[in-house]
DNA sequence: CACAATAATGTAACCGATATCATTTACCCG
DNA sequence: CGGGTAAATGATATCGGTTACATTATTGTG
C-alpha cells in the first residue's frame, strides 16, 4: 500500500507538502499540487486514516450498547444514530448486549482505551466502572432519573398515565397490566403511571392484575392466557409495549373474545405492526429515530465541548387511538 | 492519560519491558511484573488501542452495509453478525445505507483506508470501486450469481417455487404475485422460481397478476387492494416477503374477505410477527442470524487466510406451513 | 572458578500521518 | 538592484505503542 512517503518521493516534494496538498491545498502553488496529484493518482494512494486518528486522537467513532438489535423499535433508535451520525462524519459501532453488564464494560473500554470518542447506551445502567472525569456518554430510552450523564426519553410515568386515563374513561374499572421486566426501570415508571391514574379515578390497584412479562410476543401470549385464568376477568389490558399486546391478543382471539367488544387491548411503542395487526392496537407512539438522532447530536455535543452539564432531554410521546380498545362491555366472572 | 511511557518511569523499567508484562507475561521476571503492575494500576493506564491498531495494521473492525438497519430481517442478520464478530474479538461497524451507492462506496474507503479490515454487504451491489486485488469482502442475503466474491445467500428461486407448488398442490390455479422492487435480484430470483412452478404444473404466466412493492407493509397494502379490483380475482396471493402479505391481508379483510377460505396469503422471510398476525402466515423460514454469523466467519477467515477463493455458501430454506394458506374456493368474477 | 548458554532487560527504529519551526524562494517597491 | 516581507517548501519531532536487536544479568556445568 503507498504511503505518503512514497508520494513525496515520486512527487519530488516532502511529505509535509504531500499532507497539505491534501489538507490545506491553497497552502500550495499551483504547480506543485498538481505534481503532487499526479503521484496520488499514479500510486492510487490513500491517507491511512486509523494513522490519522492516532495521530488527532480522534476516533470519530461511537459505540452503542443495545440490549437487542433485532427488536423493531431500537432497530429504528439505530437508525436514527446512524443518520446524525453519518452527517457529522461519525460512525457507530455497533454492540449487541443482551443486557449483559460484562459485555456492556468491555466495550465501554473502548472509549477508555482510545478506540471511541464516546458511547450511547440504551439501558439504565453505567458502564463505566470507576471512570474519572465527565462521562463521555449519553443514557437514552431506559434511564434512571439519577443517571451520571446526559439522558434522553419520554415521561413514561406520563405516557402509561394517560393511556390508563384513556381506559378508564371508556368505562373500565378492571384493568389489568403486562408489565416489563421487574428490574427494568421503564416498566416501574410506567406501573407508576398506571397506578396513579387508577388511584385518581378511584380504582383500587389490585396486584393480582398485574401479569409479568420480558416484552417478546411469546410472553405476551403467555400473559394473556393467564389473564383468561382469571376469576373476574378484566375488561382491558394495557400492555407496557406492542410486542405483548400483540401475543395477548392473539391469545384472547384463540379463546374467541373479540377486542375491542369483549376486551380492549392497548400498547406502548407505536411499531410499525401496531397499524396492521387485527385489531389495530391503540398505543403510545415513541418518537423512535429521534431518541437516536438526539442521543448521537448531544453526545457529539458534549464532545465539542467538554463543557455541556448533564442534561435531561425529554422528548415528547403520542396516544394514538386505534381500534383495539373501546367501550367497557359488563364485567364477566369465570 | 497515562501512556505507557509514564508507566515505565514510575516501575523504573523500560517501555519494552512494559510491553512485555502486558503482551508476552511469561517473558518478564515476577519481581518486575510486580512493578510494572502496580504502576499501571496506580496510574490507571489504558494502552491506547487505536495506537496498537495502527501499529499493527489490523483493526479488528468490519464494515457491515446493511439497506436498512430498522428492518425485521436485516436487524436479525445484525444480531448474527455481531455474536459472531464479537467472539473473534472483531467489532461491527455498522452503516444504514438505505441503499445509495455513494454511501456504499464512502464506506467501503474505510477499508481501504485502513480503517476497517473488512466488508459485509447486504445487497447486490459491489461498492469497491477499481480496487485491486482480492475483495476483502462478503456478499450476503441479495446477491448475484456474478459476484466479485464470497456470497452468502438461499436458493430464492427454488424457496419461491417450492412456495408456488404448495399453493398449486392446494388447487389454486389464479395466483398472484406481489412482487419486491424491479431492480432487486432477488426479486428477479423469486419471480422466476413461481413462474417455473406454474409452468411445470401447466398454468399459464399472468403478468396482469403481479402487483410490484417496495417491500413494506404499505405498498402490499396497495397491492391488496389492487388485487381486488382484478376482474377474475386470484384465489392465492405469494407476496416476496411477510411485510407485504401482512399489507395485502389487511386490505383483504377491509373487503370482508376471509383469509383463507376467499383467498390464500402466503409471505417469504418468516419474521416473527408473521406468527402473531391473524391468520399466522405460511412462509419461507430464512436463517436469517445465520447469514450474519456465516458471513462474518467467512470475512475472518477470508481475512487471514489470503487464499481462500471466493466461495458461494447456500444457506437452506423452510417452507413453514400455517393456516393463512388453504384449499381453493371457486373462481369470483367481479 | 571460568565460560557458555539462557533469561531478562534496555535501546531505538518503526508504523503513517500532522504540525511546528526553520529555511528557501518569490515578489514588491523604493 | 538590494532589502524586506510574504509565500512555499523542507526537515524533523511527535502521537503510543511493538519488536528486532543489543546488552546485561543469571544460571548451569565441567
Amino acid at each position: 500500500m503507498a504511503n505518503i512517503r512514497k508520494v513525496a518521493e515520486l512527487a519530488g516534494v516532502s511529505v509535509a507538502t504531500v499532507s497539505r496538498t491534501l489538507q490545506k491545498t491553497d497552502k500550495v502553488s499551483t504547480k506543485t499540487r498538481e505534481k503532487v496529484m499526479h503521484a496520488i493518482r499514479t500510486l492510487d494512494y490513500q491517507p491511512n486514516l486509523m494513522a490519522v486518528k492516532f495521530r488527532s486522537g480522534k476516533t470519530l467513532t461511537i459505540v452503542a450498547l443495545v440490549p437487542d438489535v433485532a427488536n423493531v423499535f431500537f432497530a429504528r433508535v439505530i437508525s436514527g444514530m446512524q443518520t446524525e451520525a453519518a452527517s457529522h462524519g461519525y460512525s457507530i459501532l455497533l454492540v449487541n448486549t443482551l443486557g449483559d453488564e460484562t459485555t456492556e464494560a468491555h466495550y465501554a473500554k473502548m472509549v477508555q482505551t482510545s478506540q471511541a470518542d464516546g458511547l450511547i447506551q440504551l439501558r439504565a445502567y453505567n458502564p463505566f466502572v470507576d471512570y474519572n472525569g465527565v462521562l463521555p456518554m449519553i443514557n437514552a430510552c431506559e434511564v434512571l432519573e439519577t443517571a451520571p450523564c446526559t439522558t434522553v426519553t419520554l415521561d413514561n410515568y406520563a405516557a402509561a398515565k394517560s393511556m390508563t386515563e384513556h381506559l378508564i374513561s371508556l368505562g373500565h374499572t378492571k384493568i389489568a397490566l403486562i408489565k416489563g421486566p421487574q428490574q427494568s426501570p421503564l416498566t416501574q415508571q410506567r406501573l407508576h403511571g398506571y397506578k396513579d391514574a387508577l388511584h385518581n379515578a378511584g380504582l383500587t390497584f389490585d396486584s393480582s392484575m398485574m401479569f409479568a412479562s420480558d416484552f417478546s410476543m411469546s410472553s405476551g401470549y403467555l400473559a394473556g392466557h393467564q389473564i383468561l385464568q382469571c376469576s373476574t376477568r378484566p375488561t382491558a389490558v394495557f400492555c407496557e409495549n406492542d410486542e405483548t399486546a400483540i401475543g395477548a391478543i392473539k391469545a384472547f382471539k384463540e379463546n374467541n373474545l373479540q377486542v375491542p367488544d369483549d376486551i380492549s387491548v392497548a400498547g406502548f411503542d407505536n411499531i410499525e405492526f401496531s397499524q396492521y395487526c387485527d385489531p389495530p392496537l391503540t398505543t403510545i407512539s415513541q418518537p423512535a429515530e429521534e431518541f437516536g438522532q438526539t442521543s448521537v447530536a448531544m453526545l457529539i455535543n458534549l464532545l465539542q465541548d467538554k463543557t455541556t452539564k448533564s442534561a435531561k432531554v425529554i422528548l415528547p410521546f403520542e396516544l394514538v387511538m386505534r381500534s383495539s380498545t373501546g367501550i367497557a362491555p359488563a364485567l364477566t366472572t369465570n
